[in-house]
DNA sequence: AACGTTCCCTGTCATTTGACATAGCAGCGC
DNA sequence: GCGCTGCTATGTCAAATGACAGGGAACGTT
């Protein structure tokens, strides 16, 4: 409990989050290297980033690796699991923003403002890369390629929070869900969560309607729609596009542009 | 007919954009300096911005600075005026993403990609500050200073996008309404655009309808009943928010953390 | 075995929002 | 004056979505 507080700020031990201090030399074996969709550094930028990292952060399932309104002295990049950004309101409704796979950067909007818009939660067993938040721009803007990196990563959150915001003010419930699912099956490919194109990830319903805007109860009535349908077949474990361009055209989806992502 | 293509690119002229071709020299009159909401450069920084200028557009309400697909040769900083992201689904449905003020930079996305993920129209008369989209990462990298400005730049959109996607998942109509007027207000207020508190800026309702994934007529009638109650008046060319704080409960918004915007 | 928890599912009814049709009103060119 | 056009306003009805209440399966703990 007296612990409690350090969850907040990614320093937290044992039961909420599990700090690993260990330097650059761990990037040898980095996770990330085997990632299909990421586009891999020359050896002397990822000597340079490796001098930047403090260590290595273990969260499980439900943990808070931020917290809205805190102001955090860790930012990481994701090598393992997936999280989600969530925001609430007073009133204890609860958005969630998005979601976040290997590769992502964590904590952007806290390195240029100090404080987090939003919280940040581990929906399953993830492993962060830690960077000191105070050194972070040092880290980025002495290297041209990071700096052009970190503002890719941050256009294109921006794409994919346009893609979300034409979901939520265009599509209804069952387009919403389409576009989600193929947007997360997408991801899972890309990162290699989703061996034979279903996804192993475990989404409640009462989380897909917290991202979707919609009850509970008629994400439940819709995904069971769209089962029938034999579109999505969303299960509390796993995701399952039977056909992913069926899907695509369905939710008025426009082709994924494959690139490669960069990382830090 | 054989400028049309032009217009879609940034490069159009008389009826689609009026290109000046003057550089760095006009800086010194640069009418954002007289902006009292913006962080600004030291003169260093400012002559060698000023060094990458191509020079100065015009549009009109109503035209299109960029269209979604693609590839425009120059980006740009909003030097006066007010302007509109929208996005396009194939069928016809549009989804207003945001609005961009005095100090904006339009076309990051482009400036990593190549390619516009969205359209940008002018909802004013604007004008623009141009750089070569291939000269950006020159501009920006060298400087660590515009880098990290750069980085804010992107991470506070990232924040307005965050909140848009909290009204249109969590609010109501009315909540929506309120939440963008308030917005819009204040904005408004920090680039001038508003003397007295009440911004003029013609909006119409299908504007509104289509930035909060409501219909027209709902639209329509939940404006009504905010005037009724006296929280927001919005009419066509102008929007009068009473009463700021008691329109930010209704809403639900938190205190607005009132920094200095940098611009490039 | 009993319990508590978490999640998925269903029924019924209320509310919000949308669709369609129509009217008014100001501006504008002629 | 007239006929346009773009915008705001209303009425009526339908569809989408939400609120509330409760049941049931799975699973871990005692």
């Amino acid at each position: 409990m007296a612990r409690d507080d350090e969850s907040a700020t990614g320093l937290g031990h044992a039961d909420m989050g599990h700090f690993v201090r260990n330097g650059g030399e761990r990037c040898r074996e980095c996770p990330l290297a085997e990632c299909s969709g990421l586009h891999h550094h020359a050896l002397e930028v990822r000597e340079w980033i490796a001098s930047f990292r403090k260590g290595e952060v273990h969260y499980d399932r439900g943990e808070q690796v931020f917290v809205q309104g805190t102001r955090p002295p860790y930012l990481f990049t994701v090598l393992s699991g997936v999280l989600m950004r969530t925001r609430l309101l007073e009133d204890g409704r609860r958005q969630i923003i998005n979601f976040m796979f290997p590769g992502d950067f964590l904590g952007l909007q806290a390195a240029v403002d100090g404080e987090m818009g939003h919280s940040v939660e581990a929906l399953t067993r993830v492993t962060l890369c830690a960077f000191a938040r105070t050194q972070f721009f040092e880290l980025v803007t002495q290297q041209p390629r990071l700096s052009f990196d970190l503002t890719w990563l941050a256009a294109h959150e921006e794409a994919a929070l346009e893609e979300h915001i034409v979901s939520l003010g265009q599509r209804n419930a069952r387009e919403r869900m389409v576009a989600l699912a193929v947007f997360l099956v997408q991801r899972g490919l890309d990162t290699g969560l989703a061996p034979e194109g279903v996804l192993q990830l475990t989404v409640t319903q009462g989380q897909i309607a917290d991202m979707l805007g919609l009850s509970l109860v008629h994400t439940n009535r819709s995904l069971q729609a769209l089962r029938r349908l034999g579109l999505v077949d969303w299960k509390l474990t796993s995701i399952r596009i039977p056909d992913l361009a069926e899907a695509r055209r369905f939710a008025r989806l426009d082709g994924s542009s494959q690139t490669l992502r960069p990382y830090i």
